[in-house]
DNA sequence: TAAAATTGTTAGTTGTGACTAACAATAAGA
DNA sequence: TCTTATTGTTAGTCACAACTAACAATTTTA
């Protein structure tokens, strides 16, 4: 089932955090909850839980009321996890001829769950 | 996000039991508890809850230690979703040479996220 | 600097979807 | 038929991931 994922992989929610806060990172340096939070659309009380869940992990650093940060491990998967993205919806686009807003947003989401 | 889907939109777990349970009513004329566990690799207790939370929805008919049916509104749906699966299947296969093994489980993966 | 606006957190709730352990019903075989 | 095996359910737990309401910190601005 999709639901229940390995304990090694990470569920595809923490993957959009991480892959979210990557973005935010490269494009002004520095991620903060609220961006995080228009990015996903979800609600502050989600992220910051979220971000409990991935500091717990080892993959955020996060000071409270602070910045949010990836860690070196969570560096490498949240650029793997782009690049792939970008891979698939390129693909999508050239091959397919799908626009390319619908396309970008899908295959984040497939990114998310295929096997790569 | 993944996670939240709108009220209309029925979740990707919902989905792997209507698939499921229409594959098996297909192969063997009816669906059981202990099947669909089987396929979908979850155990018996996960299926009579998903089970229920389908009846409450409208989408299952299934009485104690009975057969599970799918209700007319739940046959065309599971249709389309495996009809998808195998259309995506096939792109993937024929369009893209990953092994069918492979690409079978993914195209299921990818259509239970896709905005087809 | 003090008040107001923005940003972030905590606490508590909800629903989904998995699990184990224990019990109940049904089916199969001696 | 009675016992055993199979199948299914209930009850209770857990984690995830969302939410609102209320509070706290920080930043902006008058």
């Amino acid at each position: 089932m999709v639901e229940q994922n390995l304990a090694t992989k990470y569920s595809p929610s923490m993957e959009y955090y991480l892959e979210a806060i990557a973005n935010l990172s490269g494009e002004r340096k520095v991620a903060r909850v609220n961006q995080i939070s228009q990015v996903l659309q979800v609600k502050m009380p989600s992220v910051t839980s979220a971000l409990r869940r991935l500091c717990d992990k080892g993959l955020v650093q996060h000071g409270k009321y602070g910045y949010v940060e990836l860690t070196l491990n969570s560096k490498d998967l949240a650029k793997e996890t782009i690049r792939r993205c970008k891979i698939l919806s390129r693909f999508f686009t050239q091959a397919l001829g799908i626009d390319q807003e619908t396309t970008e947003e899908d295959a984040c989401k497939i990114d998310h769950v295929i096997s790569m």
